[in-house]
DNA sequence: TCTGTATATTCTTTTATAAGAATATTCATT
DNA sequence: AATGAATATTCTTATAAAAGAATATACAGA
């Protein structure tokens, strides 16, 4: 009984592991294709251990693979949950395609009372 | 003037909302169309101060914006970030779609031995 | 003005995650 | 077999983020 309500359970992972500032970076550097270890942490200026750790989050999150060469390990991405998270996305693209906005039952529920004021808040400045 | 090194400024805000999997909940339902705060309490068995406090994250990181209706807050999606997102993702692309698979060479014969787990023993003092 | 409803805010406590430091493991070379 | 190089792992400590609980704010209607 996987539900739509939990297919963002796989993308969560995805989400988490990207979301930490030092890994995006990770992820960017292996855009370019696959780096050793080495390579990351002289390039992050992180220490070698903290490097090793970020890659094993992205490594479980199945973000990146290894290769072994001697005492390296060369870390390269992998392509599923990056498809994945842009499928995900894609679902959303109608948002920014079309007008989005009151197509929806609960607005209908909502508009029966309408009220409209003109009244706006939330707004910080930037 | 934006260096690539710090686009992911912005995104990393983006990811970190949305990988907390109640915000990732909220985001899904409102992609059917803006929300007033109970019914998000309602669909997510969540109490209602959580809801508003991650709704709040959600509206820093600009991923939903907020309309008054009389003590109603409605909530809605906004594109901005997710269609960042999606760009971003973008430039990824190819590693799905292309080969993908740089051997430079020397590191393809060396194939994998990886995923040995190995125990701990050995302790020696000097 | 008082009351009920809807939502936000401010604590405090809990839990998860990242960094630090030290050490272990693996492999090539000698 | 010993050594050095590259990387991983295991602690511990620090920090950030989520949940809980109580309360505050804003609004509509009587």
């Amino acid at each position: 009984m996987q539900s739509e309500a939990y297919y963002g359970l796989v993308m969560i992972e995805t989400l988490q592991a990207l979301a930490e500032p030092n890994r995006f970076q990770i992820v960017e550097l292996l855009r370019g294709g696959p780096r050793p270890v080495g390579d990351l942490v002289e390039r992050l200026g992180l220490r070698q251990p903290q490097v090793s750790k970020h890659l094993r989050v992205l490594s479980e999150a199945g973000l990146v693979d290894v290769r072994v060469d001697a005492q390296r390990r060369i870390y390269g991405l992998r392509a599923a949950p990056l498809r994945e998270l842009e499928q995900w996305i894609g679902r959303y693209r109608r948002i920014w395609e079309a007008n989005f906005q009151r197509l929806d039952g609960v607005l209908e529920e909502l508009k029966a009372k309408e009220k409209k004021r003109g009244s706006k808040k939330r707004k910080s400045a930037d």
